[in-house]
DNA sequence: GGTATTATGGACATACGTGTCCATAATCCA
DNA sequence: TGGATTATGGACACGTATGTCCATAATACC
């Protein structure tokens, strides 16, 4: 389904935790059971989240993941794009890796050209705060 | 990207087909120079594709394979289903195999949901005719 | 300082998509 | 009828995504 599992997880989990801040930090696998991911699995995915600077970590008791930022600054794009590579931004559907210009454009880009605006456009101006729920 | 590289090659090879009818039946091999597929691997596809009726297939001498009906009356989801599977048409973003319908939609549904329609749409709506190029 | 607690990292297992190689069946033509 | 030609199918190889297990490092609290 389009988006990898990896990246699904990762954004049920910062969705989650942007839905339910309160100050304190959540631990992993209080994360991992209300978002019904393994456990092991997300903690290599939060790890991942907060190299990138989406989360920050802290060790040790009343540690767990925090927003890095408020999750109206954080854009879907940079949850994702660690486990999408460069197939986060499509280009051409039937030559992949093209740049499919307008000049020049393969046969498929009138079709196709609304499907790719539309997912990159979601990916990169939809924030966590308009996802996350809750209240 | 989006599409498993078997869709593509599969759209690639009946878009092709499509552009070039001469009556004639077009063999696997050439087939699979022209798309710049693996002639090993693109047989596969293109046996798969004879089964769902998107393509016929003869043996012998002067075989090969043609479209099955007009390109204008293929659509692309008939392509792509036999390899993307339950994947080829989208849900729910956070929930997957969530149906996420107006009633109880998730929270990403209404940013999420745009992507979606679209990509429903393309797959359903668009015919080869409309993608193959060519004249 | 010592101990419990938490995240971090490495090694490993498994499934699947992609791709290769080769034997076999079906068809045409001489 | 026999051989050449073509699609079909099975077995295998390989990389990557997903997931599991366990040791280690960092931190807070007593």
């Amino acid at each position: 389904m389009i988006l990898s599992a990896s990246s699904v997880h990762a954004l049920r989990a910062v969705a989650w935790l942007a839905a339910h801040e309160n100050g304190e930090a959540m631990l992993g696998r209080d994360l991992a059971r209300q978002v019904n991911v393994p456990a092991d699995y997300l903690s290599k995915v939060l790890a991942t989240l907060a190299r990138g600077g989406v989360l920050t970590a802290s060790r040790g008791v009343k540690g767990g993941y925090r927003l890095a930022r408020p999750a109206s600054r954080i854009r879907l794009i940079e949850v994702v794009l660690p486990f999408e590579g460069k197939r986060a931004i499509p280009g051409c559907l039937l030559r992949p890796g093209h740049p499919c210009r307008e000049s020049g454009a393969c046969s498929a880009h009138p079709a196709w050209g609304r499907v790719k605006d539309a997912y990159t456009a979601f990916l990169e101006k939809t924030t966590i705060a308009q996802i996350k729920g809750g209240s």
